[in-house]
RNA sequence: GGGCAUUUAGCUCAGUGGUAGAGCGUUCCGUUCACAUCGGAAAGGUCAUAGGUUCGAUCCCUAUAAUGCCCACCA
């Protein structure tokens, strides 16, 4: 199809055929380059099977096709690996609240039929957003497309496991972690997300249980004095002194607990007093462990108050149960007074429901070990933060990074490699990454396996390698990956979860550099928010001014900011700046018409060489100098404002006007064909890897002028060669 | 409680130790010769505030303020 220049630019026409024509050449695949180049490679942070695409996800993935389709005009094999993430439960709450449309219930299908309904789903719906990526032009290598539930991915994460617990960095415990009650699972801190709430401070009198008065603690969340076991004060606090070791009689309870001294309390907070919950707070369970108190779980995992919380209480949902405990101790006069208090409360990354720590059996992975290599890699550069103020983040999680709580209790994700003997004690399993002929305990029973599953991040934290390991010949050819892109929100979350993985397994550092691009916010500084009506859905942009135009507009803002506000106005420059491209090239085709000269990488002007001619071609020569760099050093936004500079007000503005004239001229008008010829081709070839279908459009009809090359000689500017500084 | 970022034109943002820039918008002029999704011109800024370093600061330093984000076991 050869470009019409006789219309205004319109993506329409351009987008679609061009990206199949790409896809028909084969380049995104490296395999089908000819090139011998060094590989390049770049695996895509996998977007969640549920999501479709957001702002992020297309300035993200333009970033990303930038640097590949640079690299790849380089003569680099280079290879950008797509695909999604199966993200538990994310994906489980999707599916469950269509089926719960349909009145059906995750419970009363079971374990097996609702996965069932999931691989539908995914199957339905899973590669939309892969398609999305396509409409931007992301020129991703499709036919190795990866999904983090594939089987041979879900052999990795199997292995991965086994290794772990060979090396005794697996261990399972009880233990007091974040449990979300709607979710019903475990979540590791990472997963916390925290919300300021108004809520009531109370104070509570605890009589003391020798003699009389009392002690008075302070409390935002009075249902779980029923689970008390001490009151805690500061050893240098002198209100106390003389009470540490006494007792008090647990109001509602009739529990004796002691008065004991800690000095992890605030002397300050409260009444210096602090009630000890050791199975349902954090702090609390730390410091019941070192001083042997006793735990009562009056919380069940299904967010209901529990036996043990008394038969008053039992069965209440926990509001129900603060109302009613706040109730009793008014009736006994047991309530100081309330205050009105604003606090943090953590809530659950996932459907925001207040987080229960509670007391639980779950799966650990050591961090030790991998947070220190992970640090060190940063430390000494191996990997490389963009900008480097993000490191800071990164380091700092590490350093007091608390074990990995890895196991959850959904059904949709990783099944722990972990088999349980039928007829012997809990603590008889093997960890086995295939399911065990035989089991070892008792000789006759068919092992059971673990009904839970991994944190999605555990097997994300493996991408940049087990994408590769499908193939071995992939890996070796094209593992290291050279650079990720992210957003911030996951520098620990994923980032440094895959550093450490890939450290452990591969001996190696997964990418060398790592950019953190600028979160997209609205205009007036919003998050962008489907709930809040905020969003901005790039696809409509895309329908509305082409992806070309999409991607210039998010590139042009693209600068080292941590935010980004939203401003269409760029995307209205860009496609102003698409049909000044088209209109230009439709200028210089009409105008080198003697067609008997090829497009050289670096042509040669010797002869009457003018004034004009040698700014045009000292400016461009500038130009693919500075373009290289910026795109070497993440430099997006200043590239591209720089390249449209030059295009429109050097080229454009100035040297075409000049043409006309010289074009006039018999004596210049061979030389000023072959300057505007190579001008626009090194333009068009810098402006590719940010906006690639105009450009490609352009090319194809540009070829033709070149003398002795017929049509199917075509070569496509994708693979062209990248401008060299001379 | 700590950390990070931001503060420049009406809006979104670049930028440099020495007359302040872009895109979009606004106003005026201009449709033969690539493009009206254009060309030419103009208006519009105490570069957050206060000190300091300097011959000279929007830029470097120190405070302050506002806004946003992250981290942390303040019950």
């Amino acid at each position: 199809m050869t470009a019409d220049f006789s219309k205004p630019y319109d993506p329409k026409e351009v987008e679609g055929h061009t990206y199949e024509a790409w896809l028909k050449a084969g380049y995104f695949n490296p395999d089908q380059l000819t090139t011998k180049g060094k590989p390049y490679t770049l695996v895509i942070p996998p977007p969640n099977v549920t999501g479709s695409l957001h702002m992020g996800h297309a300035l993200n993935a333009t970033i990303q096709d930038i640097l590949i389709r640079k690299k790849r005009m380089e003569g680099r094999r280079a290879l950008w690996i797509p695909g999604t993430d199966h993200a538990g439960i994310a994906t489980q709450n999707v599916v469950e609240k269509s089926l719960r449309k349909e009145g059906i219930f995750r419970h009363e299908l079971g374990r097996e039929k609702f996965l069932e309904k999931v691989w539908e789903w995914k199957e339905k719906y899973g590669n939309i957003i892969l398609d999305q990526l396509k409409k931007l032009g992301a020129s991703c290598d499709w036919s190795r497309t990866r999904f983090t539930m594939d089987p041979k991915y879900q052999k990795i994460v199997a292995e991965t496991f086994a290794h772990y617990y060979k090396k005794g960095w697996i261990y399972r415990k009880e233990r007091v972690i974040s449990w979300c009650h709607r979710c019903r699972t475990s979540l590791s801190d990472l997963e916390l997300e925290y919300q300021e709430t108004k809520g009531s401070l109370w104070f509570i009198k605890y009589p003391l249980a020798e003699t009389a008065g009392y002690v008075v603690v302070a409390t935002t969340r009075p249902e779980t004095m029923l689970g008390d076991s001490a009151v805690a004060v500061h050893p240098k606090d002198p209100r106390y002194a003389n009470l540490v070791g006494q007792f008090v009689m647990l109001p509602l309870q009739d529990r004796k607990i002691p008065i004991i001294a800690d000095r992890r309390i605030e002397k300050e907070f409260g009444t210096g007093a602090v009630k000890v919950t050791p199975a349902h707070d954090m702090l609390d369970a730390e410091i019941g462990n070192d001083h042997h108190l006793a735990i009562y779980k009056i919380i069940g995992s299904d967010g209901k108050m529990t036996p043990e919380a008394g038969s008053l209480f039992a069965g209440l949902k926990i509001e129900e149960c603060r109302k009613k405990v706040v109730e009793e101790l008014e009736k006994q006069n047991l309530i100081e007074k309330i205050e009105e208090y604003r606090h943090n409360i953590s809530t659950c990354y996932r459907c925001r429901t207040p987080i229960e720590p509670l007391p639980s059996l779950q799966w650990f992975l050591k961090m030790d070990d991998l947070a220190r290599r992970a640090s060190i890699a940063v430390n000494k550069q191996k990997v490389i933060f963009h900008p480097d103020r993000w490191k800071k983040i990164y380091l700092s999680w590490l350093k007091n990074v608390k074990d990995w709580t890895i196991s959850r209790q959904i059904w949709w994700g990783h099944r722990l490699p972990v088999y349980f003997c039928e007829n012997k004690q809990e603590e008889n399993f093997i960890v086995a990454t295939t399911p065990p002929k035989k089991c070892p305990f008792c000789q006759n029973c068919e092992m059971r396996q673990s009904e839970e599953v991994l944190d999605t991040w555990f097997s994300s934290a493996l991408w940049p390698f087990a994408t590769l390991q499908y193939d071995q010949r992939d890996f070796k050819k094209f593992y290291p990956t050279q650079t990720l892109s992210t957003a911030r929100d996951i520098i620990n979350l994923w980032v440094a979860r895959m550093v450490f993985s890939s450290l452990e397994f591969t001996k190696k550092i997964p990418f060398q550099n790592v950019i953190i691009h600028a979160t997209i916010l609205t205009k007036d500084g919003q998050r962008m928010s489907k709930s809040l009506g905020t969003g901005i859905d790039p696809i409509n942009l895309i329908n509305l001014y082409g992806a070309d135009a999409t991607r210039f507009g998010l590139i042009w803002q693209a600068m080292k900011n941590q935010d980004m506000h939203w401003a269409e106005e760029s995307l209205v420059a860009g496609k102003k700046f698409l049909n000044k491209i088209w209109n230009a090239s439709r200028f210089v085709l009409e105008r080198v018409t003697d067609a008997k000269f090829k497009i050289a990488t670096n042509p040669k002007f010797s002869a009457r060489i003018t004034k004009q001619d040698s700014k045009i071609l000292k400016k461009l020569e500038v130009i693919v100098k500075n373009t290289d760099q910026n795109i070497e050093k993440y430099n997006f936004g200043p590239a591209l404002h720089d390249l449209y500079s030059f295009f429109w007000h050097d080229f454009c503005d100035i040297y075409l006007e000049v043409a006309k004239k010289q074009l006039e001229d018999p004596k210049l008008k061979l030389q000023t064909q072959k300057i505007l010829l190579h001008v626009l081709a090194t333009s068009l070839k810098l402006l590719h890897p940010f906006i690639p279908f105009v450009t490609e459009e352009i090319w194809s009809a540009l070829i033709p002028a070149q003398a002795g090359k017929s049509t199917t000689q075509k070569r496509m500017l994708i693979i062209e060669s990248w401008p060299k500084k001379r």
